[in-house]
DNA sequence: CATGAATGAGCGTTCATTCAT
DNA sequence: TATGAATGAACGCTCATTCAT
């Protein structure tokens, strides 16, 4: 096969899974036919088990994806070691709620769909996803224990204050969806922010507009 | 029809949304069958239909249900006005800890397959359950809000505030999935406080065995 | 369950049993679909769920229930020792000859369909299909084995012989579907007799109308 | 188009239809698929229908091929009328077991899916193959009846004989198949000419290991 | 001519719901 | 009221066939 088809091959496969997420996000693993996907994707039904040898390794691919580009994302904000701690913390807000805006749809899912599955999937999809979730985890949890160490953030066991952190992110989700509020979501990142830095236990100083 | 004959009615049906609770919990929304629930529920399935017209009707009186109970929850908690108001957020941590315990089912369908269910649900489960939702969000913004007045907690949006409460206490929940930890996660109630009085922005004197 | 609706149940599942054989004859195991069955049972295809748990579990109920008729013909014929060999040889081909008649589906479903499925068959249906297959030709088998050691048939391995038996009784099936011809099989029960104890060994005197 | 290409194509049709015979024997008519074929044969699917217009074509020209090569066998073994009539059978059926040997495939399918699709089989395939399958019998069937005429086989309706004949040496393969024994099926062409002779009649005097 | 991506009708199977008993 | 057999629409998935390259 030559490299050119080979390279529009996977672009298509990306398509199919961009057009899917919205699908995902908005039914559910469960409620999202493939029926659905291959309209949302412009193809036909059979078309989709060119790319994708089930629902399951759709759905499993596009986990894969999605928390891939946040692993990025939490990498990207963390590594800059010349910033302080709390300036990381606030970058790293700051990228996922702009991943939320571009990203909404697959953040949602990982949110939502990822943590249901995580538990009892259809088909064992629980122990696929929570080792990608895991890893996302870590990271985020490594970090925290440094801010710990440093003073930064009072002592308390850093998985969970991970796990915190990101629950505090997804409640701006939850909240933009139940208050329906036209502004991007990224507009509240430093409100945010100061939810999170506060949880960790940093002293706060709002740079927000309020105070 | 007699009181006795109304009453046993009722007790009925509380049992059989008892035992559906479960299902719904471990298998979601679209994956429980009726069958599964009647099982459960030691009955055939067409007394399902006998006490609730169809699958959705079940499934909302279950969230009715549940939402009921964890406002409950949340009154009791923080009605009390002789308790300072960082006490009762405490033992509002502490009283959904424990409602966790015995109705760790009924919360896990409350965060993740309502919070879903909340923005598109098949047969339309979004709104009814998005209004419950809000009453429950509302009741713990009023007293944020009254701690912010009272300069407990520092100044911000007391409905973002009240979701973050809510989904802070949520992230020990998928912590102690992912963890896989023995105890009873009321364990961690005072962790968990500590990240929630932090967040809010009381400053924090954690009374757990950190520090 | 009462003993009458327990009743009516099996009778419901034989009558099933019954539409289908025909299909499965005329179509084969994989041409045969669930809505032609249904169709041919007068059900939806749903109810066919309800008695069966998926086709393959049809298809080998229908084997079993067909193999054990066959396996009673062959015991009923043979055990009689009263009568000689010959004679019992003579009597089990006449009984083939009639269970065609009426159960001509589930004959042609054990010759062919069972014979190709035994080596290979969709789902592994080979195994089970291969051991009623097995029970079958061993009594027969039995019977040549005691015909040999009184000196009625020539020696020669009892399990082949048993297959040629069968096998001739087969040609008979084939011959009237090739020739198309109108009267019932069994008014060919003499002339398949003579082939098959010419067969065995033994001499041959026809009493049909040949010679 | 010179007359190498049609040479070639030629060939390279040859040459799919034999990868494709064991396709089909392993998996029958229904249960074979082009992408298996086309696997087989190492082309593409599309290629396969240069070659065929359809499955259907294919299958067919596959039997054509497989009950010409029968024929050819049949023809070679009877005409030479140097030899007498039961010696030209026992090469009928020692080449018909060799046969079986390198083309056991083609076999299987002749006699299973051949005989079960001649019946009825999906898209018409049957009065194509019923008729392959007369030619066949019935040159078998004149052999018969010459034999008959000199008195070397018992009177008997040809063309039911030939059915026996054929079945008979068909036995052999399902008894190969069933006891799963691993010498080569035409080491006991001795004992299945044995079966054959006595089943037309012939006095038989076996020249196997038996007696 | 060879390719393999695209198609869509059709398959086996599930399940919420109905209804005669 | 309680039952569970019957229903049929809808699902995930397959595969013979077409056609642009």
């Amino acid at each position: 096969m030559s490299s050119r088809q080979t390279q529009e091959r996977e672009w298509h496969r990306q398509f199919i899974l961009e057009r899917a997420v919205t699908e995902f996000a908005q039914h559910g693993y469960q409620g999202t036919t493939m029926e659905r996907i291959a309209e949302a994707a412009e193809v036909s039904k059979g078309t989709l088990y060119n790319y994708f040898s089930s629902k399951r390794d759709l759905f499993l691919s596009l986990i894969e994806w999605g928390s891939g580009r946040a692993r990025e994302i939490v990498e990207e904000a963390l590594e800059d070691e010349e910033k302080s701690i709390e300036e990381r913390i606030r970058i790293l807000v700051n990228h996922f709620m702009e991943f939320f805006e571009t990203g909404r749809d697959i953040h949602r899912i990982l949110m939502t769909e990822g943590n249901r599955i995580a538990v009892s999937g259809p088909g064992d999809l629980g122990p696929a996803i929570r080792s990608h979730y895991l890893k996302f985890i870590t990271r985020l949890a490594e970090f925290i224990s440094q801010g710990q160490q440093e003073g930064v953030f009072r002592p308390a066991d850093p998985q969970r204050a991970a796990m915190v952190v990101l629950n505090i992110v997804g409640a701006e989700l939850s909240h933009s969806i139940i208050s329906d509020y036209p502004e991007p979501v990224s507009t509240h990142a430093e409100a945010v922010a100061d939810f999170v830095l506060g949880a960790l236990g940093s002293p706060v100083i709002s740079r927000g507009p309020a105070r």
